[in-house]
DNA sequence: TAGGGTACTAACAAAAAAGTAAGTATGGAT
DNA sequence: ATCCATACTTACTTTTTTGTTAGTACCCTA
């Protein structure tokens, strides 16, 4: 959403492993600041509307969040359904890709809560 | 090593999911820029030298392959060997704790490379 | 005595990510 | 006619990350 230069030496670098290396295409869609919390509420909940996410993930700025969900949603990760009403509702859903992550993200869970006291 | 502002809104956010969740403490350790690929190698190869490692990670700065190799040490995720001969000869390697991430490291790259084409 | 190879370090600049504050559209309720 | 709630949008600033360039120390070799 926010611009980004395309011929700086990071962003090549970035491009490159993205498309070469399976890990790090997946970091890329779920390293986003505040995905793996929307995700994780997502998976948790099955849906939710914009403002429930917004009083879960504490401390998130408006503009995050909907930057984080334009891009999961542009990968394919979640559902935006928007009902026509006044004032407006929208929710959020996760995909079949999205609901995919799941193991990833427990094992990720698993090794955190594994590692997270030790030094 | 880069000094950051501790009270920032982002700092605080940051530090607060960190501490809380074991998905974010775990992307903290593996999520910057250049560890997935210093932790591949080394996972592959066993042992590496610094310029070996360099060698490898085609596009990365002098000053990005410290700084990570740095963190990736004080995290335990690394051992640094040093030889004590001229010209300096630096080894790295796993540590347990960085082997244990195999499983995660695999599925987070048959997850990528399963989604890597599709839309 | 000058140069070479390795593993760094430091200072400054550019790029990218995130924060902050204010504003928009809509139709229903008052 | 005004206010309200919801889901955003926009412009501008600060913070954070990364790049770039130019060093350093060490002993050995020529």
């Amino acid at each position: 959403m926010d611009k980004r230069k395309e011929n700086s030496t990071n962003s090549i670098n970035e491009a490159y492993w993205n498309n070469n290396c399976g890990i790090a295409f997946t970091l890329s869609l779920i390293g986003g600041r505040w995905k793996i919390n929307i995700l994780s509420y997502l998976l948790n909940e099955k849906i939710l509307r914009y403002s429930e996410l917004r009083n879960r993930l504490v401390g998130i700025s408006e503009r995050m969040l909907i930057s984080q969900l334009k891009e999961l949603e542009k990968d394919g990760l979640v559902n935006r359904i928007v009902h026509q009403q006044v004032p407006p509702k929208v929710e959020y859903e996760l995909t079949e890709r999205g609901l995919s992550l799941q193991p990833l993200l427990d094992l990720m869970d698993k090794w955190g809560e594994d590692n997270l006291g030790d030094k």
